[in-house]
RNA sequence: GCCGCGUUGGUCAAGGGGUUAAGACGCCUCCCUUUCACGGAGGAAUCACGGGUUCGAAUCCCGUACGUGGUACCA
């Protein structure tokens, strides 16, 4: 019996710009079954399209990756036994496979230029093809060291035409891909086409960099998204051609996050015109200055974050739902992991924010909170009363910026009172009332919602006015709307002078 | 067009030959509360369609439809 290999997963962003939640949710199954199995879980940058790179994008996937708790075991940032981990440092080393695949004739030159592809696929159209790629088909058609004699060649790449080295697909071979969420896929190269593995530009494509890069890693299980799986064949086959199949990791292709509307991959764009976070974190473009929402920003707690994104195309079965990451490290299984695509509901995405938010302790969110405050022009102080202010309102708030609203009334007063929810039942006798409990409040010695409610009260009955009335009117004064706690409690906190100057400011617009 | 993957309520989904087809979100009604929220109690799906297989199918097979992904010198 072989010797069992330690897991070791990895996660290969290419750094464009925004970490979508798609992306932070294969993270997440990859860190899971990593800890679950007790492996490694690798941070690897794909960045070998370099007319794509964005600044600060790498750091940015490190920051979201921090604020989420899914830190990598390796990565560019702190090393490791397999590095570099980005693709752009291991230029030569994909080289040096494409020459092999060549000497083995799994691969050729090819010398075609942009126009004479986009010239190929007119004329395939036009003749009414099946097929509009670069492949078995079409390639002897080419300008390749396929068709081309060895010294035509050899003189191309000696005066430094531009060349890129392609996959020479055999058609008619079935592939088997044994998905760890798909179960047995068959796949016919006859239907794949001569991908480029390495660029003009002397970068390899990201199908030859990832099985390159997963064998010399030593990647056991590659968790990727479900659009890869057309692409399957390529890998199989390079891994065939070059190290051996034996030696390819497991495959799981995750089923998709779709818009919560019309049709497709759900995309930032969505969350813009919906009005909702897609990014893990805020995201500022660098050259447009454009910011895209994050999860963060709005409020969301990583906890929450993770938690939602589990139940996205997992469970485990038991109904269950609310699940810490210990739990979900517990638990996690691929063979549980959902095959459908999911449409993304933002309204069950607060509903875990709010869970969250309740189990958790005001202390661990508090600063954040307080922040918020301060941004809004309310002075507050991360200290205790302020996180027992929000301890009594929690249950309101689905994310953390809706503080502001449902406490914001204790440490400000309401700009607009809502009148009209007042009106229908004021009259003199509760005009009367209301100045005699101000007088009764400007005098009490015990400041304490007990006995300011009794006061309230007993007045209530001396003046035969409803008390629930009383009570109605004297929370708009105080909140400015009919929402919030028991209203003498905030009477209580928010103090005998507050108290007294709302009611006096909402009466003088009545 | 071609190729792949998928299909249980509005959404996430359990269930994988015999069930009153779980649960959650959202929605609606009611209770609690003269507010809001929380918390309770209820309400609404026969499993895309058509054929098989079987005593029996949401569950297995085959078609069809629909959805979705890919079809780049992007990942």
């Amino acid at each position: 019996m072989e010797q069992q290999q330690s897991v070791r997963v990895r996660f290969a962003p290419s750094p464009t710009g925004g970490l979508h939640l798609g992306g932070v949710r294969t993270v997440l199954f990859n860190y899971l079954f990593a800890k679950k199995n007790g492996g490694q879980f690798i941070l690897r940058i794909e960045d070998t399209d370099q007319t794509r790179f964005v600044e600060g994008a790498e750091q940015y996937i490190y920051d979201c990756l921090t604020w989420c708790g899914l830190q990598p075991d390796e990565s560019p940032l702190q090393g490791g036994s397999y590095g570099p981990y980005r693709q752009s440092e291991r230029k030569a080393i994909y080289k040096t496979y494409a020459d092999k695949l060549i000497q083995a004739g799994k691969a050729y030159y090819a010398f075609d230029t942009p126009e004479d592809l986009e010239q190929m696929r007119e004329t395939l159209k036009a003749t009414g093809s099946a097929s509009l790629q670069y492949d078995h088909h079409i390639r002897m058609k080419m300008k390749n060291s396929l068709t081309l004699s060895a010294d035509e060649t050899n003189e191309h790449i000696q005066k430094g035409t531009p060349y890129v080295i392609r996959l020479r697909v055999e058609p008619g071979q079935i592939l088997v891909l044994d998905d760890m969420v798909r179960g047995r896929v068959e796949m016919d190269t006859t239907f794949t086409d001569d991908k480029v593995l390495m660029k003009a530009d002397g970068m390899p494509t990201y199908h030859l960099a990832v099985v390159v890069d997963d064998y010399l890693m030593k990647i056991t299980h590659a968790f990727r998204g479900e659009e890869w799986l057309p692409s399957a064949p390529v890998h199989v086959l390079l891994w065939q051609h070059l190290f051996g199949t034996d030696a390819m990791p497991q495959w799981a292709h995750l089923p998709l996050i779709l818009k919560p509307d019309g049709h497709g991959k759900l995309s930032k764009r969505d969350g813009d015109r919906l009005g909702f976070p897609v990014y893990a974190m805020n995201w500022k473009d660098p050259v447009t200055g454009d910011m895209t929402q994050g999860f963060r920003e709005t409020g969301f707690l990583p906890e929450a974050f993770n938690n939602m994104l589990a139940m996205l195309g997992w469970n485990d079965g038991s109904g269950q739902e609310i699940f810490s990451m210990e739990e979900l490290i517990q638990h996690f299984s691929m063979e549980r992991v959902h095959k459908a695509g999911a449409k993304f509901d933002y309204e069950k995405a607060k509903w875990f924010n709010h869970q969250w938010i309740q189990k958790t302790n005001v202390n661990e969110y508090s600063k954040i909170v307080a922040e918020y405050f301060n941004k809004e022009g309310m002075t507050v102080e991360n200290n205790t009363s302020f996180c027992e202010i929000l301890d009594l309102v929690k249950e309101r708030c689905h994310v953390l910026t809706d503080f502001i609203e449902h406490a914001g009334y204790f440490y400000q007063d309401p700009a607009t009172p809502d009148i009209d929810a007042i009106r229908p039942k004021w009259g003199a006798d509760k005009k009367q009332y209301f100045e005699t409990l101000v007088t009764h409040f400007q005098n009490a010695s015990n400041w304490s919602a007990e006995v300011l409610e009794q006061d309230a009260k007993h007045l209530a009955t001396e003046q035969s006015v409803k008390f629930g009335e009383i009570q109605l009117m004297l929370r708009v004064m105080l909140v400015g709307k009919k929402a919030g706690i028991g209203v003498f409690q905030i009477a209580e906190i928010i103090g005998k002078d507050a108290t007294c100057r709302r009611i006096l400011h909402t009466m003088n617009q009545l």
